[in-house]
DNA sequence: ATGAAAGCGCTAACAG
DNA sequence: CTGTTAGCGCTTTCAT
């Protein structure tokens, strides 16, 4: 395991010292001033000057520091995505949105998943202040708690204050007063359609599963659903509303226990399309058919729902398109001038939904 | 839109000159040393003082700014990772692991998505190098390419040069002169194990879909299909071997042209677990059965295996794990004193089958 | 077209 | 226990 430094650079394994301007700048034998020019191409230099510039860049393997530079004044070209957890798909591709429209304006994101915690994501939103990401994205429902809106509000003007933006991507406003930018999508209005499908279908015993109660995406597609049953006349009946986390598991486990001694029903609304797979899972399980025996429906047309058999009737989101316009509203009125950005505005995106294969008409009462 | 400095912090919108460790220190009536000693707690402070210093922090709105920081000696507690696709579960659960370690080891993630374009990478590769990430974690397979490998063992060394690690997270190594730490599992002998479960099961004519020519990961594991062929004395007819993307509408389409006029074949082996989904819709719409007239096996063990009907039958990776190997690899022996960590180590995970539904003994040949 | 020098906000010696 | 001070690496006027 012997190793000569041979290579400019170092040999490897310790913190060497890294070239920096001043090692370029004498190595070229022009200022500091001249190198920082070449660099960010923003005034002129003579050809030759900026060539020997570069040669002594290559030569020297020199890296700008980014931090540094931030420190100097430019903006880090960074935007921050808080989500719960990376791997579901519902926020996945929210990412995907924040991290394409963030790299197309040449910004890296800072992500973190707070799993639930909402300490965790406080956390880390003055963890990315910390950074002076450009902006900060929250993404998903919010709990209700009054001590963690005031903290949040706190977070949202101090990141301001800095110049930077609070983004709330598909979760209510903290209030008028509170200065975030929001992207969000209809939850109740969704619920609604999707409820009304059903009875429309002639279902009026719609199970209601899943979602964590006190979660605002949860509440809202709960209160659109219970509209629709109120709107077409039908009863409310508790028995049929199980709240609970938005996972597949929970999903498969309560309708386990309902299929063996719950109310009767014929309909499933599963409060997103994970619940939804678990159900239809224990619905295959238990011998029942969908949609024959029982109608079976979700939320956010997830890739699990085209890959389910029958296919999901389900609502789709726009989800990456939410991801790309949290950056643009939270970046494009920031920069140029202060144009009069809206320093509360919220951007609404539309949901329909997408029929497929897992609902059919109520079967005649018995 | 008039604003008059009544809160501390400002009244939002601009960016506002936002309060430093001067502005503490003075307000506190104390030393900007003392001020920084309380935010790191690594030195006493009287009690009192630390009391006023943290007031004054509060009543200001102070948050430090990490690029100072960074600057000015301490790490900047940041690990990049370079994926291709963030929706892509395989992607997904090993960003996951990253992120997951990256946090409890109080750091933040910079990631991004090359979207399968080697020029990409190498980019942000720098970009993450210009952040001084502690490490940076290149996810998935390579392509084989001269001039991209030389570039990338150039990345590497510069890296290395100032104290950073490149991290190599299931591709293979760029040689023992090259200053990078690896995460690797099996492509080779889990494919290997794939077809030979399939022969054992009496299949003879074997599909091969998908896999990018050229990209390691494919490579390996066609190696691995092949050998098993070999070892068990069956031809190699190339007749059978179609690569293509590691995706699931490759899979669909590649398929479904197969079945119309292709050679015939008993067992389908898809490159990955898209691929294999792909292919099953194909097979369910042409009103194939599986296992019953064809069988199918995928690899990687992502989510979709088990969505499917029959349940994929296909080759376990330890994906969340890699993930979280890959930072503490790079981590771990990098501010431990110079304690000789291996500049070059790779940690080899094992895979193994996961035998589930899809796969039935051969028809009886006709 | 190029150079000199003053910070940006923080930490880390080194003194008290 | 606390204050002074010298940078960290870069950008940016202001000169030349």
């Amino acid at each position: 395991m012997s190793r000569q430094g041979t290579t400019a650079g170092g040999a490897g394994g310790g913190a060497q010292r890294r070239a920096t301007v001043v090692d370029v700048a004498r190595l070229a034998g022009v200022s500091t001033a001249t190198v920082s020019r070449v660099m960010n191409r923003n005034y002129p230099v003579a050809a030759a000057t900026r060539e020997r510039v570069e040669s002594a860049m290559r030569e020297l393997g020199y890296v700008v520091n980014a931090h540094a530079r931030a420190l100097a004044g430019a903006s880090n070209r960074t935007v921050g995505i808080i989500v719960s957890e990376l791997v579901d798909p519902f926020y996945a591709y929210i990412a995907r949105g924040v991290e394409r429209e963030a790299s197309e304006g040449g910004r890296l994101c800072l992500i973190c998943c707070h799993q639930g915690d909402p300490q965790r994501e406080l956390a880390f939103i003055e963890l990315m202040h910390e950074r002076r990401a450009d902006a900060v994205v929250l993404v998903g429902g919010s709990v209700d708690d009054r001590a963690y809106k005031a903290e949040l509000a706190r977070r949202a003007r101090e990141l301001d204050a800095g110049g930077s933006k609070l983004v709330l991507c598909g979760r209510p406003s903290l209030g008028d007063d509170v200065p975030t930018v929001g992207v969000e999508y209809d939850n109740e209005g969704g619920a609604f359609a999707l409820t009304d499908h059903l009875i429309t279908q002639g279902h009026e015993r719609i199970l209601y599963l899943g979602g964590p109660p006190g979660l605002s995406t949860a509440h809202d597609r709960l209160v659109g659903h219970r509209r629709a049953l109120e709107l077409r006349g039908l009863p409310r009946d508790p028995q049929l509303e199980h709240p609970g986390p938005f996972s597949r598991t929970f999903g498969y486990r309560r309708m386990v226990e309902l299929l063996r001694d719950g109310p009767a029903f014929t309909a499933v609304f599963g409060a997103n399309d994970n619940v939804a797979a678990g159900a239809a899972q224990a619905l295959e399980e238990a011998g029942v058919r969908v949609p024959q025996d029982i109608s079976l429906v979700g939320y956010d047309d997830v890739p699990v729902a085209q890959e389910l058999r029958p296919r999901l009737t389900t609502v789709r989101i726009p989800l990456e398109e939410m991801g790309r316009q949290a950056v643009r509203v939270a970046i494009g009125g920031d920069d140029e001038d202060d144009w009069r950005a809206p320093t509360t505005g919220t951007l609404r995106l539309g949901t329909h939904i997408v029929v497929r294969d897992s609902v059919a008409r109520a079967p005649r009462r018995g």
